[in-house]
DNA sequence: CGGCGGATTGAAGGGAATCAATGCTTGTGG
DNA sequence: CCACAAGCATTGATTCCCTTCAATCCGCCG
């Protein structure tokens, strides 16, 4: 994969070194495009919009959903700080989805024509297609849990997921986060209703896993979490922490 | 996304031949690759397969799975011939989960350096990037269905999903087509069970939409599957008939 | 023929949905 | 400053879609 100006040396280290170089170049145009800002509820990017920007995400939280003709409402991704959100739009040139701010959302919009000129790099152009495939990695794990976890499984994923993503952008260093998503919200994103992940949540609660009390979570037992969540299913974190 | 040398003239024109031509010379260098086959159930692609090849499907249906600590399996993609898969694992480096033949396989592999060093040629990495964004998408529609729609919506919007897919390829022209899926292959990618899909699927023929029978999938009624599938799921079919 | 993987069907149970009522914050306006 | 409304969360009662368990059937192949 466009492997930089070195020649066509292939030892691993250069490649992550373009990796990173695009990244940080990618970081670097985001952070002097101005900041803006949504309040919870706003609708950041329309769906189907045409050429939409890509964004940063500098503080707060955003979703991406979609809804069918009928109203039914489904949440496809969660997106975090430090998340660049939308590339995909700019590769293909209209939005599928709607990306929604979850709360006080803070970012950095870039027009779809300045990441496609960015992208004449080719270390950028690398980090690009990195970050759309782990954007697709984390759609096959949720997929995943979609067809084969319970309720309560789902949920322990859903919140060990946020922290392993907190925790490996060093966002946070104790189990302990923001989450400002509605209940309506979570069950839209894991295909649930409101009243079950009440229910659930509850149940997490008393069996001193996991604490959700409006905006904060507590991550009581992270290992009891991941267990109840399946098994290994992110056991990342864990290595993480270990190291 | 990497205009071409044709200046920064941004009319639509030069993107989509860019795409196009980046299309054909990807598929001949494919072609160039010696045919292989694989049967029935034979994993094409380990998981977690490290720097696996990237492969173009010939004739013959697959699909990706991910299975869980304890035994769960779940289907998170089906593969079409004329699709390209593996892309996503050239880039990142390894394969999260396994590739695996559901009929007799044909496929033409290529190494995931190869891979690679074709994407020095930014027509190719556009289209790389194109394939990897359409699978994405297919993803999160999936997704969408797993959330919110019923068994019988989930059944006919695979079904027209694949009946689609065909279509535009014009590997058909009539709504039949081969299938070649155990029903608890279907099961683990719909997240159901066996049995609920064999009772669903008799229920949609008993509504004279839908047919079938081992391979041979016949839909009677497009239009009254597609409303089955819960509206407009995937209207393109419908537009491109018509046009 | 006998065995095996897959499909079908019935009966029973359970997990999650639905319906519905209440409580709790928060914000807004009189 | 309080009242009221709106949005979200909680909880109970009931329903139902889907699962589980189990038996049978069917086509296929050694």
């Amino acid at each position: 994969m466009a492997v930089s100006e070195s020649g066509n040396a292939r030892s691993t280290t250069p490649l992550t070194e373009d990796l990173l170089n695009g990244g940080r170049l990618l970081r670097r145009a985001f952070l002097e495009a101005p900041t803006r800002s949504a309040h919870r509820g706003a609708t950041v990017i329309g769906p189907g919009q045409r050429d939409a920007p890509a964004f940063l995400i500098h503080r707060g939280l955003a979703y991406s959903s979609t809804t069918l003709p009928d109203g039914r409402r489904s949440i496809t991704d969660i997106l975090l700080p430090m998340d660049i959100v939308g590339i995909d739009n700019v590769v293909m040139g209209y939005a599928p989805h709607a990306v929604v701010a979850a709360n006080e959302l803070f970012y950095r919009p870039l027009d779809a024509d300045a990441v496609r000129e960015l992208m004449f790099n080719s270390q950028v152009a690398l980090r690009v297609l990195a970050l759309i495939c782990e954007a697709r990695r984390r759609a096959d794990r949720h997929m995943s849990g979609l067809i084969r976890l319970s309720a309560r499984e789902r949920l322990s994923a859903f919140y060990l997921g946020i922290y392993d993503r907190l925790l490996r952008r060093e966002l946070i260093s104790r189990p302990t986060f923001n989450a400002s998503f509605t209940q309506d919200e979570i069950a839209d994103h894991l295909g649930l209703t409101m009243v079950h992940v009440s229910r659930t949540l509850r149940r997490l609660r008393e069996e001193k896993l996991l604490l959700v009390d409006r905006q904060v979570v507590i991550i009581l037992d992270v290992e009891g979490l991941t267990r109840a969540a399946g098994g290994s299913s992110n056991k990342s974190a864990t290595v993480l922490r270990r190291a």
